[in-house]
DNA sequence: CTGAAAGCGCTTACAG
DNA sequence: CTGAAAGCGCTTACAG
């Protein structure tokens, strides 16, 4: 305020160099050091190839000896355009969505976004809350995990008119793009596998909650292959958003204890599933002889375990960069391609089944 | 650009409500639904006390009615202030980190603040781009993970004038705040404690990456604790930035091939102790009789494997927190706190050790 | 309690 | 290849 117009005044009356600790550079400084206006400046940054290399070069030596850092801020209202994605995830602390989060960033920042992260704590309200505040930042895309939301987050959606894409999960009737897998398939097949393999009282344990709707999806999942094979569903879940190791320790011994015939617990995800390997080891039961563990996810852990997890992988690095890379097209205006993609999961047999 | 016009004609002659879907509402249609100017649609969001109620009704209405969302881009450029933060921390797949910036994240966008992160994969350079993208969208606050930077990050970080915090480590004299916790002596009492429970030939495992301050302290400190109770020192690491649980497993290898007299392993994070203690059951090696082991963090996982881990607590959520807070007071200007923060650590004895 | 004017630091859309 | 003018959507600093 008073300190800018003071650093007008300076910058007007004599040499440049003497910006103090909070007068950041401007545009207009570079401008002058180099002998041109700022406009050319600004080409020098956006398209240099229609500025002279003298010009180029004087203004190039000046933001250096300036440490000119342009202000995206003001890029960003002028041009009606930000370079920043918002992204919401149910969790970071779960390693599935922080190495998803990990490579999309790195895909955009590439290309010179910046993205910003919420986390909804597997709740749809939060999430709105989010995506609200996100929306004041006037983002080129948006990127949410899953695809049930409040209808106040789809209205909101619908009238930012950025592009969205939904992700980790498969729809047909997406809000704009969904990127993902079907959850309820790669369950089944987790199942039908165990059925394959001898398994016949086959549990699924899961944390419940009715904002996750990827978990829902792989219960039904499990519950489709037994119904189809005639066997019968027994499951287990703990309550709460969290997806602790513990969780899946108590699991096992609700199952076990409610179904001692349990031979198979097919689990909603790695996370759990360790942690009833974990469990097992401790009571001294055999995995898979006494009783067979999946997991879902294939996080790094689940290779290294003993015995080993078998689990379904799912896409979580590729979902990462073909999220940035459609999402960058649809910005663009470039994207012509379906509004439903799979990426689709692969079954992981190792040794716990 | 020409659809705003269009939209602006628009807004002049009738009655709004038929925003375009690009054309998203601004202060301007809330003001003229309401009957006020900009200047009080402002004031409602920013100090509604100065606003009557009756108005603020009204305001109220519209901004609910039309989906307004307030444009913090034209909002920071005005003000001159942005509600945002940038952090840098190595990666976000080690959950060390990503518990770290969920607590923050969350405390800051309580307050209103948006958090922007980049991963810099344990390298400085790359510190050293995010940094410069993050401050063209004038944070107003930074956060880095660690004590050593780049010379031109330090430059820039002066330049800019906002409030640095560094962090994860300790040091006395930090670029501007500093908050953690001596990584020297926290593994320098891991050690200590070894020598107490008995152990002799006590080795070091650590991913090798001079970009990684927080690495090479701990092993000075397990360095320093055998030099003054005059034992052998005896280290294995991988190179590479990453802290993969493999890498856990091909140090115990490593350091058991080259000393087979080694009874304990002091490990520079929790994920290679875990990799260590899986492949010392793959090898039917038992913890601790055979060989003990130590982590350092205590993430979920530590509490879980068996044997449980014996680790080094670090106030990883808390750190979170704080740096947020203080970032938070530095900002308003109402801080005169110390400018080095000790948060402590703590050993957790388990049955690994 | 409310408003008119000026400005934040850029980019757009011309013009030359 | 370069520049003058206008404007992005808010807030600041008055004034009433």
């Amino acid at each position: 305020m008073a300190a800018r117009k003071i650093a007008k005044k300076r910058s007007a009356v004599g040499p440049v160099g003497n910006e103090g600790p909070k007068g950041s550079v401007r545009m207009q400084e570079i401008a002058e050091r180099s002998g041109v206006t700022a406009m050319t400046v600004s080409r020098a940054l956006r398209t240099p190839n229609k500025v002279s290399p003298e010009t180029l070069d004087r203004i190039r030596k000046a933001i250096d000896e300036l440490g000119f850092v342009p202000n995206f801020v003001a890029g960003s209202l002028s041009s009606r355009q930000s370079r920043m994605v918002a992204v919401s995830v149910p969790s970071l602390a779960n390693s599935v969505f922080s190495d998803f989060i990990e490579e999309m960033s790195t895909t955009l920042m590439d290309k010179g976004y910046t993205t910003i992260v919420g986390c909804s704590s597997y709740d749809h309200k939060y999430e709105e809350e989010i995506l609200s505040e996100f929306l004041g930042w006037r983002p080129a895309g948006v990127i949410l995990t899953g695809t049930s939301h409040t209808e106040r987050t789809k209205e909101m959606c619908r009238r930012s008119g950025v592009p969205i894409i939904e992700t980790w999960c498969k729809t047909n009737k997406p809000l704009d793009i969904v990127i993902g897998f079907s959850n309820q398939r790669a369950a089944y097949e987790m199942t039908r596998s165990l059925i394959d393999w001898g398994y016949r009282k086959i549990g699924f344990g899961y944390v419940a909650s009715e904002n996750n709707d990827r978990s829902m999806e792989r219960r039904r999942g499990w519950k489709k292959a037994l119904t189809e094979a005639g066997y019968e569903c027994q499951d287990s879940r703990t309550r709460g958003g969290s997806f602790a190791i513990r969780e899946g320790a108590m699991i096992l011994d609700k199952l076990l204890k409610e179904h001692p015939d349990t031979d198979a617990i097919v689990f909603g995800s790695d996370t759990l599933a360790v942690g009833a390997l974990m469990e097992a080891q401790r009571r001294g039961l055999r995995v898979p002889e006494d009783i067979a563990i999946t997991g879902f996810g294939d996080v790094e852990m689940a290779s290294e375990t003993v015995p080993a997890l078998t689990t379904v992988r799912t896409p979580r690095r590729e979902l990462g960069r073909v999220c940035a890379e459609v999402l960058l097209r649809k910005i663009a205006g470039t994207y012509d391609g379906p509004r439903v993609i799979d990426r689709g999961f692969e079954i992981v047999r190792r040794q716990s089944a």
